[in-house]
DNA sequence: GATGAATGAGTATTCATTCAT
DNA sequence: GATGAATGAATACTCATTCAT
């Protein structure tokens, strides 16, 4: 790797942080340059604008989240467990939701909802591989594979983006309907019951 | 009503439009009063700050939509149409959406969010409560009705958010999925697949 | 007294407290008509603008304090006391001190300055003739008497504005500047320092 | 000097000018930069607000202020010249009055006060040392000099201040008043009356 | 590769005052 | 006497972007 391209990406993860804590339209380039210790021009060398930025910034963390899930799917989990690795891998949160829990706030939405758009795209083939591979075992019954996926990931989405309690009630729904989309037996999915109970006593 | 709470309200309806087809954040005070005929001043008369002028915009928007779902509620269509009467309700969208399909523009998302966030709240105990009469009538089969209703109302969100196309096999998914959410027969619901494809037409 | 007449003076005395509380500049008349509970017009009806409202109030507070001067002049007390108490009676301080310390933040300074513009005009002559009283009784030896009055009220002025620490350096040497500005034998005016330091103790 | 250090500095001087002449609050950042012809951005590149650049504003007078009243107090003047040239070199007025005579002029009070707060604690110790002469010197007779010579600053600070005529009566308070402040022979300070007459006429 | 001085359109908000009712 | 809706000029400040060196 070239000077220059190391120091780009330098910058590209300095403004990641930035975006994450304090929003993408409330980090302003001042803010970044004086914290990355840069001059202005020297921003401008790098990059066209903010704007272009945000797409490095995005295409970087869609990068990692993609290279995670493609792990989870090469494991030797058994496919439930990939399944839900798969969708984990993708809850931006975690570290993330540490930074502040800033995602939801107000000021990070366009950066979240960008990254939202492309994600399904990018995840959805993946996660549609390992159900797949429950199809193949017998263990799901089910067609239209992407189609569903995406449904699952909307419904994990909004189940586990930490900004609202998660109920037991709701946790059973979730796990029952995961199975039914999938077209898994009752109980198929119900151990995530414990890993979301476990995560949230951590928070 | 008086004088000035005619007017106020004529601002809010126009700051509305305003607000849904150039986004909250890139619709400034200047351009507002502009457009309303009115001196600084008297925008400032009736609204504290933009922020709180957004706050009764949405107010006023959540009003209109809770009336509209809670209408449906008390017709005498049959459950299953109630229910997707009263989702289709709430799609903010319709009118919204050929003002410039604008809803999903980054710029919108501030006030996208605010109203989401709120309008669950609004509808999953209208919604629930014709679930609840599905239940009673024998058609549904399930417990945990509010859980079951956001799901189904996260699902249709992203179904209908109108920026991407609709497939058929979206179409089916939704229908199977919304069948086994409320633990309905096979069929139930697929009159819905009907109303889908008449809307995509219209657009 | 007639009924508006009344009002006005309400209006002033309002206007009075939340000019010293928060100065002048940042006492809006917005604020004003609001802790008075009347209406925009109502305010134009009393007062022509704000300027000619602070005019009224100054002129208040200053015929209130000439009046307490007067009365101290007409006392049988000694004359260094009168002195002292004349001197005493105009820093407007003691009750408006206690206000918040506020009539040395900087937003206090334009009525304050307008007060002390016309305070020496108003007291200048009553202290005068204390001194005089004094010079009678061959207690005090000078000539030009409104002059070393008022050289005498610029630095009690100074001494006691109350926004920063006395110390017994100070006051000996005020003590003994005052004694020599009347021509006054040493140890006339030394009671003084009793009665500041237990100013300073109550504060 | 760096190229930005130059245009700073005279922004300071342009801002000080104006400050001087309009006042502090009634001089806008708007008029500030048209005179210097510069944009608005450029202002707020060197200046984080108008009250930082107030700040660096009346630094720069206090900074030229007590290099002048140093100055004095390393000629070969005698003592009660020098005690007479340093308080004059504080006097911001002179030139300044002549600006607009503006600076008792309500608007002018906020900058008026900033510096005058700050200018004691300059002016204060240059001025004991020569008065600390004097009483080696045997010409002057006092202990606690720097709470005499505080009071002299503050006397004379009235007596010059340029918005009231002067009397000789007021001049001869003066000069008694400041040979008993310093215990000095009647006599001493008597040069001054010449130069307060002398001054006056050029006005 | 890197700098930092310069830009200027844009933003929300304040507030004393007027006047028809 | 009293109201309150309407005014509009003024204000400080932000920030992505440019460009000569």
């Amino acid at each position: 790797m070239k000077k220059g391209e190391k120091r780009k990406l330098e910058l590209i993860q300095i403004a990641y942080r930035m975006f994450v804590s304090r929003g993408y339209e409330h980090t302003s380039v001042d803010e970044i340059i004086e914290e990355a210790g840069i001059a202005k021009g020297t921003y401008y060398y790098y990059f066209q604008s903010k704007e272009q930025m945000l797409e490095e910034v995005i295409e970087m963390m869609l990068r990692a989240e993609a290279e995670k899930a493609e792990a989870v799917l090469h494991t030797d989990l058994s496919v439930p467990q990939k399944i839900v690795g798969i969708i984990a891998s993708i809850q931006p949160a975690q570290e993330e939701r540490t930074i502040d829990n800033a995602l939801h706030q107000p000021e990070n939405i366009v950066m979240h909802n960008k990254i939202k758009e492309r994600i399904y795209d990018l995840i959805v083939p993946i996660l549609s591989q390992a159900a797949a591979e429950g199809v193949e075992e017998g263990m799901f019954h089910c067609d239209n594979i992407p189609e569903r996926v995406r449904m699952l990931m909307i419904l994990s989405g909004d189940m586990f983006d930490g900004h609202k309690p998660t109920t037991p009630a709701m946790i059973d729904v979730f796990v029952d309907i995961t199975e039914k989309i999938l077209g898994a037996e009752p109980g198929t999915m119900g151990f995530v019951r414990g890993l979301i109970l476990h995560t949230e006593d951590n928070q």
